[in-house]
DNA sequence: ATGCTAGTTTTACGTCGTACAACACGTCAA
DNA sequence: TTGACGTGTTGTACGACGTAAAACTAGCAT
């Protein structure tokens, strides 16, 4: 039992911690429980109050994956290339993969955010100095990013729908579906149930960097 | 003017015809605009009617996701298998980026459909008469659907809001922002702005082509 | 004291998904 | 011919949503 404020007594609020309210109540129940009453009575307050610190949802919803995007520590070694884009991947990844009912939300609004352009500055410098063209990384940390968002996606059942998928959705599914219909199908799937949930990421991830290294020599 | 129907009359609605009305209203005003009370009257009827053949939105919405998926021309030339990966890739993307609007859709309800799992199956045939492993030929076709997903929505303005970006978002974006603070990522924007919008997307297709016929020869 | 401003609440409007019951037609059995 | 029934449509209603507008309250400067 909070002290009841009166009608117009401040209640400390700013936009990070509504923003964080908002990530924790999203991770709790779901994009579709986060509406403005909701998120409100979350942090002792009626709905209208948010509206003095966003100018709408759409803004909160923004600030979410910036608030997101600037948590992810920006790490990376510069080594070698390739262990330092594994290294990238691998923490804008498990960032995503902290947050699953956010995937969609960074899905549909690609953040422009300024800590976003440094990230991607010093990755261009680690790979020019690697000998690629600045259009060629530039090339590359778009695929990256972009193997980076399916994965987290189909990885946690997407959707504004409350987890409509058991589990992972794909493989799970594949493993039970006729065998004699589709022989290699129903092989594969029974073949890579036992692995890890990112050996397909893995697999996709080296595939991509030796093709970077191809690429590297032509043009 | 139709003749206007009195209570209880038929109105000749089946779930095929609500589905193409759903898609064509969504990609002509967006998924924002696609409520029942205007699908409804948008063939002519009450939005309760929907609910005879649908159970519920969501279940509208998983439909409208496979009518696409079964319209999609199932081409495979076994010629090469490159070239054969390539044809896929190209019907997939093209058959996205004409329902620019629906890829929200697709990209959270993963297409588990009867027709989705043939074309795997013969994807599959292609792949390991090539000489792949039935399970390092299903993630090869995961790791295209996936590129494909993600550059059917970078490409297209991806969220449930009203086209918020003005064009491609990314790209448009990058050019103009400070180029002493950001010299490479600045040139690398410049270089990339004349290439048409497939570009990137080819890039990082030959990359896993390449990355995939390189993992064919170890483990 | 007086006014100003920032932050909150109250109230209200239009829209959404959809539960529930009333209703109209076609079909078929008696 | 009549009646029951099943199928599909409409009317009405409820609770939740985003948010515009205005009323209110506390703290601060003058």
């Amino acid at each position: 039992m909070t002290a009841s404020r009166g009608r117009g007594q401040h209640a400390g609020l700013n936009s990070r911690a509504i923003l964080q309210a908002a990530i924790r109540l999203t991770d709790r129940e779901g994009l579709a429980a986060l509406s403005m009453r909701r998120l409100g009575t979350e942090l002792g307050v009626k709905a209208m109050a948010l509206y003095h610190h966003f100018p709408n949802k759409d803004a909160l919803l923004d600030g979410m994956v910036e608030e997101l995007a600037t948590a992810a520590p920006v790490s990376f070694d510069g080594t070698d290339w390739r262990d330092g884009l594994r290294g990238y991947t691998r923490v804008q990844l498990d960032t995503l993969a902290a947050h699953p009912n956010l995937v969609p939300l960074v899905l549909s609004r690609p953040a422009t955010t300024a800590g976003n352009h440094r990230m991607m500055e010093t990755l261009l410098q680690s790979l020019c100095t690697a000998g690629f063209q600045p259009r060629r990384a530039l090339d590359m940390v778009y695929a990256l990013n972009g193997l980076i968002l399916v994965h987290a996606a189909l990885g946690a059942g997407v959707g504004d729908a409350p987890q409509p998928h058991g589990e992972l959705g794909q493989t799970s599914r594949l493993a039970d579906l006729p065998a004699e219909r589709y022989p290699l199908l129903a092989e594969a799937a029974r073949a890579s149930a036992d692995r890890g949930p990112t050996a397909r990421f893995e697999f996709a991830l080296e595939a991509l960097l030796t093709g970077f290294a191809d690429s590297r020599g032509e043009s």
